[in-house]
DNA sequence: CCCAATTTGTTCGTATGTATC
DNA sequence: AGATACATACGAACAAATTGG
């Protein structure tokens, strides 16, 4: 098979675009789909995938590491090893999505925006059903802002430390769609940088109030309220969001110096 | 271009990396980061990044592959050829998230305990903002489903089209994650496929409520009155829930091409 | 229309690294 | 420790696509 590229009709109709390691990445996917595959399972192995595909070695390598990319397989070294199915992690999602909104420019107001109808719905939906380990972990994660911040330093670290609790009450939920929506949504805002403005100070009654927010959540959450936990989370969103324009808070891409 | 973070990766955190492609790929993304290179810009040619990583053509053309499925750069052949950076495009975005939902099992009623806040806050911002064109697109769009179905083929194509009023409106915010998140889950009950039972007749009532909705909505948006569009959202989304859940409708699991 | 230059795309042979038994 | 089975990496040569003369 030397010229290998016949110039007249792409053999797939589907996807016939992409250099070839993306179209056989593309076929894999449909290879696994229709048999079925599910996460753990091997794929063939790379002289199998050569002879199968009829091509080089690189291509194939290649269209390994498409699939790697978007986290649908791994791929371990030696005897036994080979590429296999992997379920696509919500880390790796998150990294990948966060990748679209590097080019936007989003700021505090669309994530509230989101957040103070979401933030309600999730904490409404878990009242009563939550066990008491992760009611325990909630609480002894409020203990880590009991005291108002000192300096800004502390300040940004108890912030993210509140988003921990967002994104610890989010992996409870059931509806994995409202799970990575707000798990996302408190990574962007943990990935922020907050410039406060010098003249600025910290605005404790409203730094209190969240903090009081958060305890009498756990509270609703425990008593089964679900209306009671979608109003306090929906009050605790009005102060977070307050506090943060207060703050104005900036976007910054973390990865930008200076 | 997104920061190479190990916390984007966190399965690879340990040894600090996968294998050579996979940290050529996180390096090219720090190179292009701190030059500061933006959508459009060129990246070192091929034999360039040989030279200045040491290492083997194939290598490097894995490392490409890694950033091409993630979306960030494009690569053309030719004269004035080479790689590019690129703005991951919302249809990529969408199908690597789509991976992601691959795995988990989302109920219709999963998606509308979202929709059912996130559309009417998009319909309330939007109110008063659109431009007549948009306006006029709308309603041609409603024109497409004027006539109740016939055929579950008809439905079905009817069920699509009334999507794409909401991808449509979608697009016209200005916070990019509620664009995207909306549009997402859009794309989302697209793909489904609907199985209706045998014996479930269509109901022609709540066909015909929502239709009705969505042309008062097109008017509540004309009028600016931001409440009355959010109303009527609202009201809309509780139909069409009502209308798949008692279609049974069920997710078809495939992995979205892109 | 063809030709030449430029840049990515693909192949093959070989050697190395790594994990399992 | 050594053999085995697998992916990983290298390098040279050639093919294909695009642009411009």
């Amino acid at each position: 098979m030397p010229p290998a590229t016949t110039r007249s009709i792409p053999e797939n109709a589907v996807a016939s675009g992409g250099s070839r390691p993306v179209r056989v990445a593309e076929q894999i996917k449909e290879w696994v789909v229709a048999r079925g595959l599910r996460a753990g399972d091997r794929l063939p192995s790379e002289p199998e995938l050569i002879e199968r595909f009829g091509m080089a070695k690189g291509t194939i390598r290649e269209a390994m590491r498409i699939l790697e990319a978007q986290g649908l397989i791994k791929t371990r070294t030696g005897p036994g090893g080979g590429s296999f199915v992997h379920e696509v992690s919500m880390e790796r999602a998150r990294a990948l999505l966060g990748n679209y909104f590097y080019f936007k420019n989003l700021t505090i107001a669309d994530i509230y925006q989101l957040r103070r109808v979401l933030e309600p719905e999730l904490a409404a939906s878990l009242a009563g059903r939550l066990p008491d380990t992760v009611l325990a972990e909630l609480e002894d994660n409020i203990a880590h802002y009991d005291a108002p911040a000192e300096t800004a330093a502390e300040e940004r670290e108890q912030h993210i430390n509140s988003l921990r609790f967002h994104a610890l009450l989010a992996r409870q939920s059931e509806n994995d769609l409202l799970a990575f929506m707000i798990d996302f949504m408190a990574q962007m805002l943990s990935d922020l940088t907050v410039y406060r403005k010098l003249y600025a100070k910290p605005n404790l009654e409203l730094w209190s109030r969240g903090r009081d927010y958060q305890a009498r959540l756990v509270a609703a959450l425990r008593d089964g309220d679900s209306e009671a936990a979608r109003r306090i989370m929906a009050s605790h969103m009005d102060t977070a969001q307050a506090l943060m324009q207060e703050q104005e808070a900036e976007i910054r891409r973390n990865f930008i110096p200076g």
